[in-house]
DNA sequence: TGTTAGCACTCTTGTCTGTTGAGTGCTAAA
DNA sequence: TTTAGCACTCAACAGACAAGAGTGCTAACA
């Protein structure tokens, strides 16, 4: 167990270094007015924490940096709630109290904002689309051959494909076949789409479209194919000013991972419901080990949910980061409330 | 006027240097299959080309470095058609097989083919989306107070945006001027349709919808404002393996250039039908000082014109990229004008 | 017994120096 | 006109050295 002393020496020796990115040494510690004894007394604390693992050198004669078990004591531990300021409160309301309501630009100004007030990557997950509920299928032909097919969900996406029509079948055909689509589907949850369609309106659709198999496998192609599970990234540049990354080689392999869309949706989907915290080796992707991320969760309707998530080193402003997403993530949890509960 | 010589040094120091990244000398340069004199011969040579600005040394003993003028001179006057791989050419084309037609894939996919076959930045700008004329607009209802707006274009495009309807308008009078617009204005281009709706339209408007005012306002807001203009980037990161590029403030600039969407769709957008190829200090944006951008044009249809660009540094290769851009827009015309044309 | 002053020690960082090697410019000979 | 030869230049690298920051340890002090 830590004395208090052994507790204040840390909190100050992490505040002090993610301000600065340098390495602590005793004086500067003494210094400090929370800080009421000597340099040698807190040259003792500091050997003490180090054989705890909590800091540790960069070399032998170095100031003390925080261990990644250091940080994770702090942020289990020492957190002190922060405050935000007016203007960052401010800047996260705005984004909110825009009229123009639409789910994409909502998430996508939400990822700017996050990462301007943050200085970090801003990554939010938005939730998974076969959730929501299909409120219109429609096809708008555009010539003889070519057609858009639309699908409208209740929370207002909208997703859209163009595509060939083969030969064999009418334009005609198809518009049928989405008028009983439209009657018939209203309101399925998208996971249920196929299921429902072989099922119940199968025979329906086989008796009044010629071609049926031939247009439906189109239709599909079309539309149910696909869930592209969107991810917005904010300030992905933010990365090159951190100094922890002036490392080209570190910057490349955190590039390289950021494209790999997959499998940071993967990530970020098996997070559970919550505020979670991964410092350095605790992420499991290789070129994040250099990195803290933290995920919160939002929710949209009842139980759709999404994550947000910050990337930066792990030298991170923990409290401030984590406040602000807490709150971020309620007010988005509650302004999607607030746009489908009339539903 | 450079003699057979002087064209044949500067073009092996160009090749080599556009391989390597380093100094060319004398030695090198004279051990070359294709030349057969002494390296004090080319040491003159080179004083000489140095002296006409075409080539520089790093330092008073280095090896020469091709200047801007000396890309310049190479590009205009020195470029060998280069011969496309088989596979390039396959990778290429397997772009445009592909079934499902819609602009944005197709674009999309043929940056990240740009970019990956050449390990520099791709940019492609979307042709202006106000000279596409309006196929289908449409609102569906959400909530009582939300809904959706949509447009569909004769190139396939989708354009959507959610809003509220505030409390004095009924979603009745929205579908009913929906219906007016959609009768009206089909085939409009939508450069025109502000004005259309004004001169034509609004008369009709008025006498079949109550609060035609706000109501339109809203619609407007919703869907005709704003022209995304969108810019489709391939291989960002890509910039980080040249070694150029090994410097972070100069990485940083220009991923903040990148950032500044506007600029980039101005600078693109200014462009003259062709191929271009803009050397260093002939960009005007300061971030691109060091690179060379090469741009060329692709149809979209009979008058919209989109632009296709690659952006890396000044040693660039040259004539196989060229060669390459060229055959990627053609083929994007090619493709494009097939779609369109059964309209 | 806990705290602190003092001192020797360690390691980084920056500067300076000398060496090496690649490459040049110039000159004189072929 | 071309080329061999040579003196010269400069970047890059390595080693030496001083300065400075910071530590660990010891002995004295409260």
């Amino acid at each position: 167990m830590l004395t208090e002393r052994q507790l204040l020496v840390l909190q100050v020796i992490i505040d002090e270094f993610i301000q600065t990115a340098q390495p602590v040494g005793s004086r500067s510690i003494s210094k400090k007015d929370e800080v009421t004894f000597s340099s040698a007394t807190i040259r003792n604390e500091m050997a003490d924490l180090e054989e705890m693992g909590l800091i540790e050198k960069t070399h032998s004669s170095s100031g003390r940096v925080p261990s990644e078990k250091g940080y994770r004591f702090y942020v289990d531990h020492l957190l002190s709630p922060s405050r935000l300021s007016n203007k960052e409160i401010r800047s996260i309301q705005e984004t909110f109290r825009d009229q123009m309501l639409e789910f994409e630009r909502v998430v996508q100004k939400s990822a700017g904002i996050l990462s301007d007030l943050t200085n970090y990557t801003s990554i939010i997950l938005g939730p998974e689309v076969f959730e929501t509920k299909l409120k219109q299928l429609q096809i708008v032909p555009l010539t003889h051959q070519t057609a858009v097919a639309i699908l409208v969900t209740n929370t207002g996406h909208v997703e859209h494909r163009a595509f060939t029509i083969p030969q064999e079948i009418e334009a005609y055909d198809l518009e049928k076949m989405v008028n009983i689509l439209n009657d018939r589907l209203y309101g399925v949850p998208l996971v249920q789409l196929h299921e429902k369609i072989f099922n119940e309106v199968g025979d329906l659709l086989k008796t009044h479209t010629r071609n049926y198999e031939q247009a439906f496998q189109y239709l599909q192609a079309a539309l149910l194919n696909e869930q592209p599970a969107k991810l917005y990234v904010g300030g992905k540049t933010n990365i090159l000013m951190q100094p922890e990354f002036k490392d080209l080689e570190k910057v490349r392999s955190l590039y390289a991972m950021m494209e790999k869309e997959n499998e940071i949706v993967h990530l970020l989907r098996s997070e559970h419901p919550g505020i979670h915290v991964k410092i350095g080796h605790e992420n499991e992707v290789d070129a994040m080990q250099d990195c803290s991320l933290i995920t919160a969760s939002y929710a949209l309707g009842d139980d759709q949910i999404g994550t947000i998530a910050l990337l930066g080193p792990t030298r991170m402003e923990y409290n401030r980061v984590i406040k602000l997403m807490n709150v971020l993530s309620s007010e988005m949890t509650d302004t999607f409330k607030s746009w489908y509960q009339g539903e």
